[in-house]
DNA sequence: GAATAGATTGTCT
DNA sequence: GACAATCTATTCT
């Protein structure tokens, strides 16, 4: 089992650890066992002056609040009436960053993840978008705050990088103005479960 | 392969 | 009451 990335990793800005994240491992373990995916796709959400993000503006809701924790928590919100979105929370306690988790490539448990998705096995569908990482790794709101750093049950860990990093602007962000311009989307070259083709 | 519409609900104005 | 850090099925080229 490679080792699991400390605390320090996440105390940086988002946009730093957003390129690094590429290629670390996501764990999720549940009673119904273990799935396992390698980070290709991200993006980069710094609060409170990114117009995209949900703490722009230093926005502190009931649903924002996980962005506040310290660095190396799990922001996880609901989105369009049905689907999970899993973020990486960054930078120190009061800085809400966070890091959106957009693709990963099935690791280890494809089965599980065959199964919850519904899918063929093999299939790019399986986990090339946000909501389709959390429908497959199995996170939801029960993982809202956890703690990656601590917890027995999602975690982040070491894991290889087989491609380059590339860069463009964020996904269906327009509304953001100029903010929406910035290239805060990280992905990795050549991998076939990044969830849309570069710009 | 690309484009489009529909699903469905928490959050904020 | 509008809209969202999306996904899927369907309908085209």
């Amino acid at each position: 089992m490679a080792a699991r990335l400390p605390r320090a990793f996440y105390l940086r800005p988002a946009r730093a650890v957003a390129p690094d994240l590429l290629g670390k491992v996501l764990v999720h373990r549940t009673r119904e066992g273990a799935a396992a995916g390698r980070i290709v796709e991200t993006e980069a959400y710094e609060g409170p002056g990114d117009r995209a993000a949900h703490s722009w503006g230093g926005r502190r809701t009931a649903r924002t609040e996980a962005m506040y924790l310290e660095g190396g928590h799990a922001y996880v919100y609901f989105l369009y009436g049905m689907h999970w979105a899993f973020n990486v929370v960054c930078a120190r306690a009061d800085e809400p960053h966070a890091v959106l988790i957009r693709a990963v490539e099935p690791l280890r448990g494809e089965a599980l993840m065959v199964r919850r998705r519904g899918m063929e096995p093999g299939a790019r569908e399986l986990t090339n978008g946000p909501g389709k990482v959390c429908a497959a790794l199995g996170i939801t709101q029960a993982q809202y705050g956890a703690d990656l750093c601590r917890g027995k049950s999602l975690w982040l860990e070491e894991g290889p990088m087989r491609g380059r990093v590339a860069r463009s602007p964020r996904i269906n962000v327009a509304y953001a103005g100029v903010h929406a311009r910035r290239t805060w989307r990280f992905y990795e070259e050549g991998s076939r479960f990044v969830s849309a083709a570069p710009r």
